[in-house]
DNA sequence: CATATTGTTGTAAGCGCTTACAATAGATTT
DNA sequence: AAATCTATTGTAAGCGCTTACAACAATATG
């Protein structure tokens, strides 16, 4: 191996000290050249920029990160990526933060919150900016962490009104509780839920909750054998189905946690040979885009994804910079219509 | 701000310092815990475990990393999130990297070179110990930039035999041939290819090639006017197919670059009114999980997408400790024949 | 023209770890 | 018991930057 060793000795990285040397100014000089520092005169600038392109320097990340106390990459957590609407967040998110000269650490964690947290003291300790998280549901050491930290910090896709956790997001209940009341005003009076499971979930508590909600006002409350917990899946939404098949009174339709679950119960309701939607109307959330080249197209909710991506992507670099910003953005899901729902079948 | 400040003082954060203090050792004993050193007893292990422990020390990666000159993350380069065959790939890498107590930093560039070569510098400025890529199509700057650092990467997804890239993938080539002769031997004789667009994507020529190989070797070429490039997405599909159909000599069969296009192509063809497989055949490239469950379920190639990440996971780990590890690894892609593709039309 | 103010550059002290090397203690050999 | 070797621990010099502070120059003010 000697050969390799003369070869890392004459491979020596230009320093930031060499650009110094070799435009005959101080280090400090090249370091507010490099962070683009006021009370730089053009002189030196130039002086300074033509001699990093002379040598070619590249300046140390970690040096910076130690020196600086900021690292240039923020970190978020999702429950997974396995979910197109996550990394289709995630996709923005990062496309975003590049604009702010930002990277992005992903980390997942399966719906486990204790798995959430110890992956949050990952990032933390690897020295990140700034922290992403889903929702609203966490371990409280997590809060603690972040907070005695002073770590900027922000939720999406949920936000409902909550002094600890600032956040970019949605309403989750009144989207649903409007998919539901359009399923009463078609006449549905035997509704049935396939919902996600609501562990460490809040996404997935206030949906359900929405369903709830508007069958509770219509006097047709969802009894517990017509909510069915399932996990993330297509296989696992046409199994939810056949379990609501086998029911005395089959619901008239079905109201789902997501697409995917959608997409099963409604392939799964046509393979038993029923009609979307004239036997039976099913609902998504989401909004994938298969969801409008289903057929029958599916009835959903439009979830911003890419634009929760975004937002956050800004709102956090904000925070990061000292700059105050809302504790709270509600953004639109609006209610999207189409042909899995129809009026009820009068039996 | 006062009271912030004196805040930031009573915060002093414990170092590895105090936690030698503590336990009445030096740093460098505390470090060789820390780090799981060899020679290190078990009655010091176990004072400054308890010092740590009673002082809720939590080491400084950026310190560390700048000590050690090993970050404890590793870059991904990927096209996009957006398309769920990569951000299952990138789930999964994820998930066994942290095994390796490893992180991510994920970057995109949207199949432009251009700015993966940018991203590629940005990691490496960051100081990433290994970098993931997708496929052998790069900027040549980026081999030298990855050799010149002796950066120890791994390429993904694609595996031709290729001196300059060490691989983890499947052979693009052969599963595309296969296809095409699965639907000569089924009779079609006008075959079209629905295919990404191939700059900067070496996965989409290679498919393209092995389409073009089968139809060739069966004497029935492809004319250039049966090739269609469209960007990914249903709804390009969709408009691809839409252009076939103006053709004077309709094909029979329609192989696509992927699951996605193939999606979109299945529903304009329904759309339009025609019976899948009766009327036109149509193939995929991926497996994704809604491929099966299609009507007619869609025949294509399973893309081994979650083995990737975790092979490429173990992999790279390996190279980053300098195990040498083979230079090209092929994983299975085998075809998925289902109910999209069956005799050619008797016309 | 002296003085205050503002703008520009340099000096040098860290940032919080790791690790080469030295020192010591303990075990083994002769 | 002296000599040799090995396992364990400590000392201290970095790692490559940033930035507080000092120094000085240029400009504005009275």
């Amino acid at each position: 191996m000697e050969a390799r060793d003369v070869m890392n000795k004459e491979m020596q990285r230009t320093l930031l000290e060499d650009v110094a040397r070799e435009a005959e100014v101080s280090t400090a000089s090249v370091s507010r050249v490099l962070n683009r520092a006021p009370h730089v005169s053009k002189r030196l600038r130039e002086r300074v920029e033509a001699a990093i392109d002379r040598l070619g320097y590249v300046p140390d990340g970690t040096a910076r990160a130690l020196a600086s106390r900021r690292i240039g990459a923020i970190g978020a957590l999702v429950p997974t990526l396995d979910n197109p609407i996550f990394s289709a967040m995630i996709d923005s998110l990062e496309r975003r933060l590049k604009r702010h000269d930002c990277r992005l650490l992903i980390a997942t964690y399966r719906y486990d919150l204790d798995d959430e947290l110890q992956a949050l003291r990952t990032l933390i300790q690897q020295g990140v900016d700034g922290v992403v998280l889903v929702g609203h549901d966490h371990r409280p050491a997590a809060l603690t962490l972040l907070q005695r930290r002073q770590l900027p910090f922000l939720t999406c896709w949920h936000a409902e009104d909550d002094p600890d956790w600032p956040g970019i997001g949605f309403d989750n209940t009144a989207p649903a509780r409007h998919l539901a009341e359009h399923l009463l005003m078609l006449g549905h009076r035997r509704l049935a839920v396939v919902s996600a499971p609501t562990d460490g979930n809040d996404r997935a508590r206030a949906r359900l909750e929405g369903f709830r909600q508007a069958a509770e006002a219509a006097g047709c409350p969802l009894p517990p054998e017509r909510i069915v917990k399932v996990d993330y899946g297509i296989a696992e939404g046409a199994e939810a189905f056949e379990s609501l098949m086998g029911l005395d009174r089959r619901p008239t339709a079905i109201l789902c946690g997501n697409d995917t679950l959608a997409f099963g119960v409604m392939l799964a309701a046509q393979r038993a040979g029923l009609q979307v939607p004239r036997e039976i109307s099913i609902t998504g959330f989401d909004d994938l885009p298969q969801a409008r080249f289903m057929s029958p197209p599916l009835t959903t909710v439009a979830v911003p994804a890419g634009e929760i991506g975004r937002q956050v992507a800004d709102g956090l670099i904000a925070r990061i910079d000292g700059v105050t910003t809302p504790h709270r953005r509600l953004l639109d899901a609006p209610l999207v219509l189409r042909e899995s729902t129809g009026p009820a079948p009068t039996d």
